[in-house]
DNA sequence: AAACAGTGCGCG
DNA sequence: AAAGCGCGCACTGTTT
């Protein structure tokens, strides 16, 4: 149960979902010939795959198994041919204790056979999913008309669907690029992204206000995923590369805000060693370097035992108890007190607004906050930008939204006007409204060149209405046409 | 035919 | 004490 507890909260949706059905009368342009060629080229690589799978010894088998009955597409049925019929070991379950088929699994199994089934269903999900969906939902315009909804999420956040804008496809860069790519701007037009940089990480200070975590953020040159990573894989913080802190941020940091523990972080460490090819400091393989700093194996990562001294697995157990208790333990102790307030009341408060009633677990207690009132941080700035575009009739759009980041179909006459109305809300006004934000909003750029796609969209930097080059710091121009032509050469 | 549970997978 | 949070959508296989 969500309720408003002041006005402002009541305001704040009332007049985002007026801006959320603008975006969605805005929509979205599609590449359309685009769109018939790549679903034509597509359907073709699957359908081959679909037939090498099927002259394939192992579908022999499967077909004699399940007869009329057997489908490439069911999991249920390749997790039966896969551990019990060519006797691979299952390595996870599902929820009801089944042995799990998800391509996590499938990648563990060595067979050229299970890895041409990945790479079918990969591609299938792109069609059937993405593909398709956007087909199916495109209007006479031409346009997507995603719907962005306000009253499904219980954590106070948004969702999208007919289709799903939020989960277009980005992490795997070859799917990333048959899907992106349909997405265009109007004519005269480019897309413009522009996303909130860690702006949960600023909303979880707000509550918390742990010292030690304002100041990693707010102090130039200190950074804590870097800082962790040296902890975690016991390195001097000058020897931690890209690849060190990406594992630290993504498999430790992260999933330890939102309520993880070090035994599943401990085995996505590990694993990153191998995966993200982490070298240590003499240029060799990082296992080497732990075993001599005594690190002997991983463990068994058992949660009923308690870690064997020398494992990684009783190293992160430290590592997190460091975490909450010393290095983060004003946080760790808002965790503990905000969780036993909600007990002893049946409610929590978020700063947004809101008074949240009802049965929830320490960590829902915990993480709505959070992540709802971070998105809110966007729904102001939204309905800010959106009538601010409105008030200088500008005839560039705000055409989608993603949790911390916004999606803008703009006029190339009109792009520095946008962003500075952008920069002006987004680090600003949002601050001097939420005065409760004692660590500034910052929100980054990014812009796809004239006449390409959402794909191609390229990070630069905008201060003052001036644009420059995220790494070379010479000021690009402030002409926006000049500008627009210089982003090609980015 | 429609509804449902289960599994899996895309995103922040 | 338990063991990341939040969404929407496709598909299988069963029940209504």
């Amino acid at each position: 149960m969500i309720t408003p507890i002041r006005k402002e909260g009541y305001e704040l949706f009332q007049q985002g979902l007026l801006e959320f059905a603008q975006l969605e009368v805005n929509g979205i342009r599609i590449d359309l010939p685009l769109l018939e060629s790549t679903k034509a080229r597509l359907e073709k690589q699957i359908r081959t795959l679909h037939d090498e799978l099927q002259e394939d010894k192992v579908w022999r088998l499967w077909r004699r198994e399940f007869g009329d009955k057997a489908k490439l597409t069911s999991h249920r049925q390749l997790a039966d041919i896969l551990f019990h019929k060519l006797g691979f070991e299952a390595k996870s379950q599902t929820e009801s204790g089944q042995d799990s088929a998800d391509d996590e699994a499938l990648q563990k199994i060595d067979h050229p056979f299970v890895q041409k089934l990945s790479r079918f269903y990969r591609y299938s999900k792109a069609l059937g999913t993405f593909l398709k969906g956007i087909e199916r939902e495109i209007a006479p315009d031409g346009r997507l008309h995603p719907s962005f909804l306000l009253h499904t999420a219980r954590s106070f956040r948004s969702s999208s669907a007919e289709p799903n804008f939020q989960n277009f496809p980005v992490r795997d860069k070859e799917i990333s690029e048959i899907i992106r790519s349909l997405v265009i701007a109007s004519p005269k037009s480019v897309l413009v992204e522009n996303d909130f940089k860690g702006i949960e990480v600023a909303l979880s200070a707000a509550y918390h206000k742990d010292p030690n975590f304002i100041s990693y953020i707010t102090t130039p040159g200190k950074d804590m995923h870097r800082d962790m990573a040296a902890q975690i894989y016991l390195l001097k913080p000058k020897e931690v590369d890209k690849d060190i802190r990406y594992g630290a941020k993504n498999r430790f940091v992260f999933p330890q805000f939102y309520g993880d523990y070090y035994l599943s972080c401990a085995q996505a460490l590990w694993e990153w060693i191998d995966k993200g090819k982490l070298l240590g400091p003499d240029g060799k393989s990082l296992f080497r370097h732990l075993k001599r700093q005594g690190i002997t194996g991983l463990g068994a990562c058992d949660p009923d035992e308690s870690p064997e001294e020398g494992t990684f697995e009783a190293h992160l157990q430290e590592v997190e108890n460091d975490f909450w208790n010393n290095r983060f333990r004003v946080y760790g102790k808002w965790k503990r007190t905000w969780y036993d307030l909600y007990m002893e009341r049946g409610y929590f408060d978020l700063l947004t607004g809101f008074r949240v009633e009802g049965f929830y677990n320490r960590k829902q207690v915990c993480n709505y906050p959070i992540q709802g009132s971070a998105f809110h941080c966007l729904l102001w700035s939204l309905i800010r930008i959106n009538r601010l575009l409105r008030k200088y009739s500008l005839r560039s759009k705000v055409v989608g939204q993603i949790h911390d980041s916004l999606l803008g179909d703009v006029r190339i006459r009109e792009i520095r006007d946008y962003l500075e109305i952008v920069e002006q809300v987004t680090t600003v006004d949002l601050r001097k409204h939420y005065d409760w934000l004692i660590v500034p909003p910052e929100i980054e750029y990014e812009i796809a060149p004239p006449g390409k796609s959402w794909f191609a969209k390229r990070e630069i930097v905008f201060k003052n209405g001036i644009f420059t080059h995220p790494t070379n710091p010479k000021k690009l121009t402030d002409d926006p046409i000049r500008f627009a032509e210089a982003l090609r050469n980015i």
